[in-house]
RNA sequence: GGAGAGAUGGCCGAGUGGCCGAAGGCGGCACACUGCUAAUGUGUUAUACUCCGUCAAGGGGUAUCGAGGGUUCGAAUCCCUCUCUCUCCGCCA
């Protein structure tokens, strides 16, 4: 969500800064609306602090052990009050103080509703950093790691490399449970536990973030934090319980600050966890339709930082080096691009994406998305820092990725390291995992 | 699933219709006192929005006592609905 009062103050510069990202957004009705938003709450505003006045001098003459007449009281009151006035007029006040409030307060609940349905809907702010550009081919590639390995024989897609071996059961899925669902058996299931215990090792041991298992479900109120709801229903698993799946980590770890003012000398909190993560690919349809790219459900390694505003760039920078890191342990080549202002998802700053190279595919493809969210999801989630006693509180800043994707990770190994006769070489980072094995075959 | 109890400020805990945004205590902060520390005294210590003010200092207003509705001139207090927590019983990995 954005500061109301920078769209009131500078909207044009707001305006200009989100078509960046490619759809056109024309503020001046929202503004307008937000003026008579306002207008309404002075009015409804004053009537309360004069219905309460009111209020609180009969109840001072109840106080009194008067005699006399309760309606006799109440007009001296009434002329103590509000002289120049008739005691009718004054009297028909006090009576009608109270629908006219209620109409006022109803009028302003329903516009606020408005004001917050517009808001809720509008995306971040590019970071000054992010290039400016429509679509993904105007994303810019920042670096490149690791040698795209020579193959002395026909390379072959991870679905066939996994088929062969029986690690991977795509039929089975589609029995169980339909399209997008694979069943993992004997060693890719043991790879996927594997390189989950991999990367929280390489985190919570290297990188010094704390290890939490959230719930796999959560409130509307969560997915709202975040910035999934309201605008992403569709891409979203609900259950009959008012209750949702996540479509990842990032929601139920990030949401651990809602509602929270946390002391800056705890900052930044650090956090990985693994979970599924279930997402209905609405949009997605014919695209990955073969193998573990997209998948209704798919295990993830995630990262998320909570920091100080001034600090969350330096930590983007922190946090996509550690998933960075794990490609790096598994001697996966991959490449960092800056996603352009046309690329971003709804509630980033500033997004990198990693690409491990897929030899298959012959081209890099995505396996981790780490991205600077500034104040957006905090001022959804009133997380906020206090820098000291005395001090005001301000809002955190919050970023998250992957790292990684687990299932990706995988298609990653299958296909980096597969051999001529059909098996799969484990990376050596991973063995310790394996039981020591070498090889899948 | 059944029965009961409860939800108040950073924490504990009073408050059953009216100067209550909320007593008291603890904790925090400031100052005073003290040879140092300890102790003591005094003051101070929620958040958001909004208006005035130079989006300064500061001041005014409104809302918030789990959430939402209702009664009332007036609700932390009364009524209804919901959520959550705790205890006991049942069930269960």
């Amino acid at each position: 969500m954005l500061d109301v009062k920078l769209i009131r103050e500078r909207t044009e510069w707001v305006e200009e800064r989100l078509s960046s990202r490619g759809k056109g957004h024309d503020l001046s009705a929202f503004r307008q609306l937000e003026g008579e938003k306002r207008a309404l709450q002075q009015e409804t505003e004053a009537l309360q602090a004069r219905r309460n006045a009111l209020s609180r001098r009969i109840g001072l003459l109840k106080k009194q052990p008067v005699e006399a007449n309760r309606s006799q009281e109440l007009i001296a009151f009434l002329e103590n009050v509000e002289e120049g006035k008739t005691e009718e007029e004054l009297d028909l006040e006090v009576k009608t103080i109270g629908p006219r409030l209620k109409a006022l307060e109803e009028r302003l609940k329903g516009m606020e509703s408005e004001v917050e349905a517009v808001l809720s809907g509008l995306p971040n702010l590019p970071h000054e950093s992010v290039p400016v550009g429509a679509d993904e081919t105007a994303n810019v590639e920042m670096h490149r790691w690791g040698q795209p390995r020579d193959f002395d024989f026909p390379v072959q897609a991870h679905w066939d490399v996994g088929t062969s071996l029986g690690i991977l059961d795509f039929d089975a899925g589609a029995k169980l449970s339909g399209a997008r669902f694979t069943v993992l058996r004997g060693g890719g299931a043991r790879l996927s536990r594997a390189l989950i215990s991999l990367m929280l090792d390489i985190h919570t041991r290297e990188h010094g973030y704390t290890e939490i298992l959230p719930p796999f479900m959560v409130s509307e109120t969560t997915l709202y934090g975040t910035g999934q709801l309201p605008k992403f229903r569709e891409e979203l698993y609900a259950t009959q319980d008012d209750l949702l799946l996540i479509p990842t980590a990032e929601v139920p770890v990030t949401n651990l600050v809602r509602d929270e003012i946390v002391d800056a000398s705890t900052l930044p909190l650090k956090y990985t966890a693994w979970t599924p993560c279930f997402r209905r690919e609405a949009g997605a349809a014919g695209q990955d339709t073969r193998g573990l790219i997209r998948q209704h459900q798919f295990d993830k390694v995630e990262l998320v930082q909570i920091t100080a505003p001034e600090k969350s760039y330096e930590a983007l920078e922190e946090l996509t080096g550690h998933a960075e890191n794990i490609l790096k342990r598994l001697e996966l080549p991959f490449r960092r691009i800056v996603l352009c202002t046309g690329d971003m998802g709804f509630g980033a700053a500033k997004t990198y994406d990693l690409e491990v190279w897929l030899p298959a595919q012959g081209r890099y493809r995505e396996i981790s998305s780490c991205s600077n969210c500034e104040s957006f999801q905090a001022r959804r989630m009133k997380a906020r820092l206090r820098r000291g006693e005395g001090a005001k509180p301000e809002l955190l800043h919050t970023l998250n990725g992957s790292g990684l994707a687990v299932g990706r990770t995988l298609v990653a190994i299958l296909e980096n390291y597969q051999q001529a006769d059909g098996s799969v070489v484990i990376p050596d980072a991973l063995r310790p995992y394996m039981g020591g094995e070498a090889r899948i075959s």
